[in-house]
DNA sequence: GTTTTTTGTGCAAACGTTTGTATTTTTGCA
DNA sequence: TGCAAAAATACAAACGTTTGCACAAAAAAC
C-alpha cells in the first residue's frame, strides 16, 4: 500500500534514515555511491515524499494559499494560471479557496489557510470586505500577504493593480481620436477603487481635450448587460454618441440596444468596453476594450511572492500592470471590414 | 508571531496537550469545565490548529486533489465550483493542479499530489495521456480516484462523464423537428469519447427520422473557430442545410461563415452548438446548443469522492450526467424575434 | 465503610521528516 | 606504520498532534 518512508528505505539499505533524508535532498555529506543506492532503492519501493512530514519538520510549508471571489470567473481563472506558471517551477504548490463574494467565507478561508500553515497568502478580496482585520493576522503571523486586483492599502505587503486610470485614460482618447465628441460613461460602484480609477481616467482624458464632462455623462452602477440595456435611453438623452464602459457586459447591453433600435455601431455610436471578456472578439460587432492581462497579473503575483519569501522586502510595494487597448469594431469612426487583433 | 501550539495552551492552564486536543476536539472524555477553558485559552492566544501535524498523526489529511488540464477554462472553472460546494462544508479543501494536456505535466501533478498524502484525487485527464499506469499508482495506494468528463474506462472508481450520446440525439432531434433535412456533423477526435458518444448520438437521431446518415455528412477534428469557418465550404457542397457541432467555437466559425457570405441562419441554415460556451448567448443570432452543466458534474464528482472515502465501495461507478438542450435562435426555422434564454 | 463504577487527566509513544552533533571510516602524508 | 584531517555515516531530538493505556479522584452501589 501506501508504505515506503525514508526509514524503510533505510532499513533495506542498512544505513540510518538521516542518511537516507540527505541522500535524496542531494546533500554533499552523502557519498555519490549511497546516494545512488539510496534513489535506486526510493524508485524501487515507490517512495513518495511525505510533505507534511517535513514541512511539519522544517517549519515552513510549500503550499501557498489563493483566495479569489470566484474560480470560475475567467479573470480570476487566468490569473491563478499566471500564478501557477511561476509558482509551480519553483516547488509550491496552491491551495485554493473561494469566498463567493461573502466576507464570512473569507474569513473562514484564511482561517483555514493559516491551518494549513501555507508561506503566504495571495488574495483578492471579496466586494463585502471592508475590515481587514483578518489580514492583517496573516501578516501578525509574519507570513507573505500578496493582494491583487482589489486591494486594501491599508495592508502592509504587496499589491498588485491593473492601471484602471492609464487604461480608461487610453481608450477614452481612442474614442476622442475617432472623432467622438461626447463620450459617456458606464461605471461601477465607486467603492471599489478599480471603478473610481476609471472614472478618473475617462474624465481626464476628456478634460485633456477639452471635450464636455459632467455628471450628466456618467452613470453609475451600470455592468451588467441588462443594466447597459437599460441606460442607453437615458444615455441617448444625455446626447452622448460614444461610450467607455467599465465593464464588457454593460458594453454588450449596449451593443444590443443599439442592433435592436437600428443605430449603427460603430457608424453612428461607438463604444469601448473593459476587460476583454471571451466574447468581445465574437460578438458583431466586435467590442474594443481594456484588457486586464490576468495571466500578466498571475506572474506578478508570484513574483511579489517569492520576492518577499526569500527575504527581498524592499521590492517594489505596489505594482500596477498596465492595460492594454484592444482596437476592434466597436470603436471605429466608419465601419471597417472584420479585424481581429488578439 | 505565529507560535500558539496545543502546547502552550496546556502550559498555561497547567493541563497536558493531551486533555488540550481532546477539549478541541470535544471529546466527551474531558469535562465541560475545561473545555471551556480551553477555548477560551486559545482564542486568547490565537491558536490555530496544525493540520500538517494532525494529519501526520492521524495518517489521514483533509485535502484532496484535483487535476484539470487548464483552470482557466470555463467548464473546469465551473467543475472545481461545484466540488468545492460539497467538498468544503465536508471539511475537505482543494489542491488543484493543472495539466496543460500535457501527460507528463500530468503525472507530475499526481505525483505532487501523492507527496501531500491527499485523501484521494479527482482528475479529467489530458487529451494527450493514453498510459494511465500513474493513475494506477493512486489506486494501488488505497486512495479514492475520481475521473471526470475524459475517462479511462480502464481504470477502477468512480466515473462522472456528461451524457454525450443523448445530449447528441437530442440536438439532432431538435433539428430535424424544425424541419433540416440534411444535417451534417462537425466532430472533435475519436480517440476521445465524449466525441465518439457525440458522433454515435447523431448518427442515431438521424437513423430513428430516417434521414440520410454518411460519411460525407461528418467533418472530423472540426472544432475550432478557424476549423469551422473553413470548413464550411465542404459542407455546402454535400448539401447541407444544418450542422449539429461537437463544440460552440466550431459553431461560431460557422456562423462568422454564413455572416459573411450572407447565409441566413436560422431561416437557410440550422446549427446546434455544444457546451453553451458563455459567449453562445452574446452572439447574433445566439446560439442553441448542449449545455455541460459542469456546476453540477463538480457536486456529482465530490459526492461520488465522499461517498468512497466512507466507505460506500457499491455506490454506483459511472455516472452519467443529462445534457441540457438550450434552443436559442440559431436552431430555428423561422427567424423568430430575439429570444434571450439563460 | 468498603467496593465498584464512572469520570476526568496524565503519560508516553507515534506519525515521517530534518539537522546539529558525535562517531566512525577513509584518505593523505610523513 | 602511524596520525591527523577529511569524508561519510550514525545518533537523537524535535516539529505539533493524537490516542491507547494507566491512573487518580469522585460518585455510585452495596
Amino acid at each position: 500500500m501506501s508504505k515506503a518512508t525514508i526509514t524503510h528505505i533505510a532499513r533495506a539499505l542498512n544505513v540510518t534514515p538521516s542518511t537516507v533524508s540527505r541522500a535524496l535532498a542531494g546533500n554533499p555529506r552523502v557519498s555519490e555511491q549511497t546516494r545512488l543506492l539510496v534513489q535506486a532503492k526510493a524508485e524501487e519501493l515507490g517512495y513518495e515524499p511525505n510533505v507534511m512530514a517535513s514541512s511539519l519538520r522544517k517549519g515552513v510549508s510549500n503550499t501557498v494559499g489563493m483566495i479569489v471571489p470566484r474560480i470560475n470567473r475567467q479573470f480570476f481563472g487566468n490569473v491563478i494560471s499566471g500564478v501557477e506558471a511561476i509558482l509551480n517551477p519553483a516547488g509550491y504548490n496552491l491551495l485554493i479557496s473561494q469566498s463567493h463574494e461573502r466576507v464570512a467565507d473569507e474569513v473562514k478561508s484564511v482561517n483555514t489557510l493559516l491551518s494549513h500553515r501555507v508561506a503566504g497568502v495571495l488574495i483578492s478580496h471579496s466586494i463585502e470586505t471592508t475590515n481587514f482585520s483578518h489580514l492583517q493576522k496573516v501578516l501578525d503571523k509574519g507570513l507573505v500577504l500578496v493582494q491583487f486586483d482589489r486591494v486594501a492599502a491599508s495592508l502592509q505587503g504587496a499589491q498588485i493593480t491593473n492601471d484602471c486610470f492609464n487604461g480608461a485614460f487610453l481608450a477614452t482618447k481612442h474614442l476622442i481620436k475617432n472623432g467622438y465628441k461626447r463620450i459617456g460613461h458606464l461605471g461601477g460602484t465607486l467603492l471599489a477603487s478599480v471603478y473610481l480609477d476609471r472614472l478618473k481616467g475617462y474624465q481626464a482624458a476628456l478634460n485633456e481635450a477639452g471635450l464636455a464632462t459632467g455628471d450628466e455623462l456618467v452613470f453609475q452602477d451600470v455592468i451588467t448587460r441588462e443594466a447597459g440595456f437599460d441606460a442607453m435611453q437615458r444615455v441617448l438623452a444625455a446626447g452622448c454618441d460614444a461610450l467607455y464602459c467599465a465593464g464588457d457586459y454593460a458594453a454588450l447591453g449596449v451593443i444590443e440596444y443599439c442592433r435592436q433600435q437600428g443605430i449603427a455601431i460603430p457608424g453612428d455610436f461607438g463604444v469601448v468596453g473593459t476587460a476583454n471578456e471571451s466574447f468581445a472578439p465574437l460578438i458583431a460587432p466586435s467590442l474594443s476594450t481594456l484588457e486586464q492581462n490576468a495571466f500578466d497579473m498571475g506572474n506578478k503575483v508570484a513574483e511579489a511572492f517569492l520576492d518577499r519569501v526569500n527575504g527581498a522586502i524592499f521590492s517594489s510595494h505596489h505594482t500596477s500592470i498596465p492595460m492594454r487597448l484592444i482596437v476592434r469594431d466597436s470603436s471605429l469612426r466608419m465601419q471597417s471590414k472584420l479585424i481581429i487583433e488578439t
